[in-house]
DNA sequence: GTCTATAAGAAGATAGAC
DNA sequence: GTCTATCTTCTTATAGAC
């Protein structure tokens, strides 16, 4: 099989538990199956290795972004879709996003990558900004609104509605990268999130 | 002054920042002013230093947690003084938990640092979800149960308004970590997030 | 307690055979 | 494209003078 591509899978898993600057080319090689030295036929350097990983994961943002709904751009049209809503469907969504984030290996190190470098590099820092709060917010935002003008919500502010949603999705999302046994427990606190939630913005009451 | 002292502040400061990977000795040395051996007569080692910051972190923290009431202990009394709780006093609060762990120059390097490192350490992986995650939704979630049978609220399942409560205010505060210019936007949106909770979940309307 | 000098070893990268 | 051997530099840590 390909090398190169393995060469950075492995990289990529390797820096998304350790860090950058804790990996080794020696390291990435004996993932990969061979000697650090034949690393240099396939990436000039371990910041050309990362730079890659950095590549491929730009270009596969917007594939997974449209295939997520996150991206902002079909809000609008989207909300058709959800024109009639309810409870259950809101749990299944919210649901599916988190552990479409947890679980999706390339997603997970990815994420896990960038927040132990975000510090060192603005630009990863607006990268997990991007796609972790600003795109999910404004997405869920121009839904929420679609859906109040509609009448399916009461008439709150979309912006507050949003971060109501997904803030709690976000914050248990990290709660699980770091501890993975906590999953179903917080798999269950997300449901009965979205129940309340629903039941709030919901017009059922 | 004090250099044992100074070497654990400049060691925290360069931590939360780079990484511990990503500090040298010799950077602890210079930002203190002395040569890297001299910091030998201090700290045995590199990670002597860093158990020495974890160790003065643990103590400070029941300190801290008092101080902003979210160690869970005091929740049943604090919610005899938030009887008379409005959305003014509630805007004050959250703004106050916000900025104080936005700005309070150990805390903040504290949380950095780990961020950077959660996943190379159960440990801190355990430090961070306690103080930045279980902690302050127990205390919350004890603290809206009590306000709940006092009448002040209405009747939620406590947990998940305390998720509610907590989780954009968590949410806002890795943005600004990340991204500091964006605090006065972020500020404005936590009021907004606070007032619609309010509204929600207050017996006014 | 701080310094200079230096040991000991690790890590990134290259040269050149196969 | 992969290997062994090697270079160079960086990094932690120690020795010993002041």
């Amino acid at each position: 099989m390909n090398t190169k591509k393995r060469i950075l899978d492995e990289a990529l898993t390797l820096f998304s538990e350790k860090g950058y600057g804790n990996v080794y080319v020696a390291q990435i090689a004996e993932a990969v199956g061979i000697k650090a030295p034949s690393l240099y036929k396939h990436y000039k350097s371990k910041q050309d290795i990362f730079n890659a990983i950095l590549d491929e994961m730009k270009k596969s943002y917007d594939k997974q972004a449209s295939m997520l709904n996150i991206s902002g751009e079909d809000a609008v049209s989207d909300a058709e879709v959800y024109s009639d809503i309810g409870e259950d469907e809101l749990v299944r969504m919210a649901t599916g996003l988190f552990l479409y984030f947890l679980h999706d290996d390339y997603a997970q190190k990815f994420r896990k990558m960038l927040t132990i470098e975000q510090f060192r590099d603005s630009e990863l820092a607006h990268l997990l900004t991007k796609e972790y709060a600003d795109d999910p917010l404004s997405y869920q935002s121009a839904m929420f609104s679609m859906l109040c003008k509609k009448g399916v919500l009461r008439k709150y502010d979309p912006d507050v509605m949003a971060l109501h949603f997904y803030a709690p999705i976000y914050f248990l999302l990290t709660v699980c990268d770091r501890e993975p046994q906590r999953e179903t427990e917080s798999t269950e606190l997300l449901k009965r999130h979205i129940r309340q939630f629903s039941r709030i913005y919901g017009k059922g009451e």
